[in-house]
DNA sequence: TAGTGGTCTAGACCACCGC
DNA sequence: CGGTGGTCTAGACCACTAG
């Protein structure tokens, strides 16, 4: 493979290793690789973003900004954002869309720095990482928390379902490649979303979790 | 680094590469690496093991074994075991206890060949894993599809929870070092369970579906 | 500007699988 | 036993960050 490419050895390694990183391929000494998955993982890019999301699954995505609001840090919100006590957020709830259809709701928060960067006008047309990323700030990280809630009075009335019906909820902490956290979020998907993740014996960034 | 350890930068670099496959270290161009998660994430192995993660998290693991049948494989079960029309599965069902409180029903299908490594004993005693690891076979890749149910009603009883609650359901396909599928099993938490995942920009395995 | 990370080369030796 | 994967070395050059 090396020769064929014109690379060394190395180079090529390298570049199976991304794959097998991604559970793309599997690899036991002796034998040939192996792959595992031809479906194709996405980029944290896509993670994040729900329009491009929605596109590449051929879906029309729209969205509605519930509120838009400056209100004192939760001390949660102060422990995933590294914030002071009584530092401010921006809290930016939303409901999301796909082909017209209540798919999400997402309630994120960004600390004063990120949040100062954008207006209720880029929540409307939907594009606030595009506004933080022009802000200089980059998304490198993100820790994802899955769990399943009941529907509140408010999560039904945003979603159209029922009070009390399962929800996958996903709750996201973003940050820039130095680790400094740009928001928190919890999102709650309707109808029949799922996550999928690929593990693998030498590698895998997912854990069960109690409380 | 390199020279503090007495070997050469590329096996520096390599073991840098591990860990942050899996989302504990982020590193940019210049800038020194950032500690990212001080929590540890999990092996396949206590990922898979209902027992040993009981264990890691501090809580007493117990088990019941509510059927134990050959049957006909369904089509879905024919598709993730890649098994032909006709064959048979061994379907599992199990119950497991955290401190004696229900967390989680376990519905897993075997192929034949896995199957026919255990009775009814082995499940009794909780140690399937052992039981087919000792049989020849290797657990070297896994894929969690994760989303959220309404409990059923054989879930409620089984978990004792009300009907129509929220469950977190984690479905995992799990096979040996050549990609032969070993399990197909349908495990749903009730309580406070949430799965964790690290994502990073440059490599990910998680992804969002819908349906 | 020094130090760090990213990328690549060329070669070595071993372990293991499959024919 | 040939081929493949796993591991490691020693060195090169570039890009970028931080002080």
């Amino acid at each position: 493979m090396a020769e064929r490419a014109g690379v060394s050895r190395g180079t090529v390694r390298h570049a199976y290793a991304l794959l097998a990183a991604e559970g793309a391929i599997a690899s036991r000494q002796g034998a040939r690789r192996v792959v595992l998955a031809t479906q194709r993982t996405q980029s944290l890019f896509e993670l994040r973003s729900f329009s491009s999301w929605a596109r590449s699954i051929g879906a029309e995505p729209s969205g509605r900004v519930i509120s838009f609001d400056w209100r004192d840090a939760t001390e949660e919100e102060r422990r995933h954002l590294d914030l002071a006590a009584g530092e401010f957020v921006l809290d930016v709830v939303r409901v999301r869309l796909l082909d017209g259809v209540p798919a999400m709701v997402e309630r994120t928060a960004y600390p004063p720095r990120v949040g100062a960067l954008f207006t209720v006008d880029d929540a409307e047309s939907g594009s606030l990482t595009e506004a933080i990323e022009a802000g200089g700030f980059t998304f490198a990280n993100a820790e994802h928390t899955i769990d399943a809630v009941a529907a509140s009075v408010d999560d039904a009335a945003l979603l159209g379902v029922d009070v009390g019906s399962a929800l996958l909820r996903a709750r996201r902490r973003s940050t820039d490649p130095s680790g400094v956290p740009l928001e928190w979020s919890d999102d709650r998907y309707a109808g029949d979303a799922s996550f999928v993740v690929h593990n693998t014996a030498a590698i895998d960034g997912l854990s069960r979790m109690r409380a």
